[in-house]
DNA sequence: TCTATGACTCCGG
DNA sequence: CCCGGAGCCATAG
């Protein structure tokens, strides 16, 4: 399929997350113009999580949830990467999410 | 063409 | 906020 495909858009967003800000599905898919979409974001993340260029580790769910963290490489690696970028995890979700949010719109 | 799947989200209780 | 149920949509087989 052409580069417009639902997956390029997607890595195209969560490419330019910058680092030390967290994004959700939702903003994502509602950027692409189908915010009913939020599931494949995450869908062409999981098929794509060889790709270390894209820092899906910034991308959680609405809650700030690290849903996507069992899908990384061993245990804790996800939090481990966003706690590295300033940004405080615990129990698998960012803390203060609406404070690290960042909004795909903005840099579009 | 149809069915199954999923790193989601919304809604009502 | 938690829980259960329903909706949504792109991709694979």
């Amino acid at each position: 399929m052409p580069t417009d495909s639902f997956q390029q858009k997607v890595l195209q967003i969560v490419k330019q997350i910058p680092p030390g800000k967290v994004t959700t599905y939702g903003h994502i898919a509602a950027c692409l113009g189908n915010k009913r979409s939020a599931r494949m974001v995450g869908w062409v993340l999981n098929s794509k999580k060889y790709n270390r260029d894209i820092p899906a580790h910034r991308v959680v769910n609405r809650k700030g949830l690290l849903t996507g963290k069992m899908h990384f490489e061993g245990s804790n690696l996800m939090q481990e990467l966003l706690e590295s970028e300033g940004i405080n995890v615990v129990n698998n979700q960012v803390v203060d999410l609406e404070k690290h949010l960042w909004n795909p719109a903005e840099t579009l």
